[in-house]
DNA sequence: AATATAGAGAACTTTTAGAGAACTTTCAAG
DNA sequence: CTTGAAAGTTCTCTAAAAGTTCTCTATATT
């Protein structure tokens, strides 16, 4: 199990292989990171060889490889992006083959779904039965759509408005609904929907 | 077996780790069942322990591990699923913690994804820059959404209706728009919609 | 009364995180 | 091939955060 500055070092190196097709010198990471001194990288890149998801050559300048790629690649979850459909018109071809990765799509830690009930947000493209990925946090911007608990009993998703004067408002986005205001205090939010998802079968 | 709050204690170590993926601190867990001292809190994880619910790595930070887990998959593309959530009900919590595995959701052999432009779907819970996943195929049910080509050039996604009378009839989930009636031989499906994702970042 | 459960909190140890100096090795320019 | 700057390695030191080990209290049950 990797510490945090762990986890972030392999983020990093990660990273930068990507864009720069070698490994970073360990000033570079540390400059990454925000750390001044080289010796506690080298601390960090040793445990993540000791663990195994990177590989070391010992000495070497950018001696560092990122262990059995292609390992457990053949199961990312991906699709083919085809390109775009319109009416109207044909499908419009994406240059170069692109794929679209799920994980990368919608998974983060902090987040967690919710199956939705109810046709409260229908005129947003959330109909009952979706699938919303939710992130947790307890603050929200306003527009955006949130899990709110009111009065610490009923949750619902709603867009999010805050007044500035102690009040908020929970907006429906269903034209037979009524935005509802609460004083802010009465209201707790939960997290903030980053995506959506339905299946058809 | 266990006490009542070391039953809250697994429960809550549980949830934790399913939504962000590593060990939760004593203090959060303290924080989370409204515990002040950080040391009945370890009282309790040394009793899940010794009963074998979970796993310590004795002193490492976050190192609490669910038994059986211990060489957990880390780069399955899953998300906790908590719950329903319905507009002025609690969330409807659901039982013994699930996952939501997004490969097993989308991902299958010959299923693309197209990104959509274009407000003909919009009462279908379809918005314009939607992701839509489609299966290829050459034949639909009634009701189903299709991609079809209309005379080998205009690509579109309409809900399929077959008039049993040679002709077919593409269905725009729009009130602005009207269905449209081609002769069968002018539309060619090229895939049948089984799913729809969504990003908010 | 004896025991099990539940909690507060203090004292202590270990882990994690970072700074920085001294040293060795690599590598490219001359 | 030499050589010196750049890069990697190995230390020691510090501090904050987190885990561990106590003792003490209270309440309910047998």
């Amino acid at each position: 199990m990797l510490s945090r500055r762990e986890q972030d070092t392999y983020s990093f190196i990660c990273h930068y292989i990507a864009e720069y097709r070698q490994g970073p010198l360990l000033e570079e990471i540390a400059t990454g990171l925000g750390i001044k001194s080289k010796g506690v990288v080298h601390r960090y890149v040793q445990s993540l060889a000791k663990s195994g998801v990177i590989e070391l050559m010992p000495g070497r300048h950018r001696g560092i490889q990122l262990a059995g790629e292609g390992n457990h690649d053949d199961s990312a979850p991906v699709l083919p992006l085809l390109g775009r459909i319109a009416a109207g018109a044909p499908i419009e071809a994406i240059p170069d083959q692109q794929e679209i990765n799920l994980a990368d799509f919608f998974i983060a830690p902090g987040r967690f779904v919710l199956k939705v009930q109810g046709e409260s947000m229908i005129d947003a493209g959330i109909l009952p039965d979706d699938m919303v990925v939710v992130e947790s946090c307890m603050t929200a911007r306003n527009g955006e759509i949130v899990v709110a608990l009111v009065d610490q009993q009923e949750a619902t998703l709603k867009r999010f408005k805050n007044n500035q004067d102690g009040t908020v408002t929970l907006i429906p986005e269903n034209s037979n609904m009524q935005p509802m205001v609460f004083d802010a205090h009465r209201v707790h939010i939960q997290g903030v929907l980053v995506g959506q998802m339905r299946s058809y079968c």
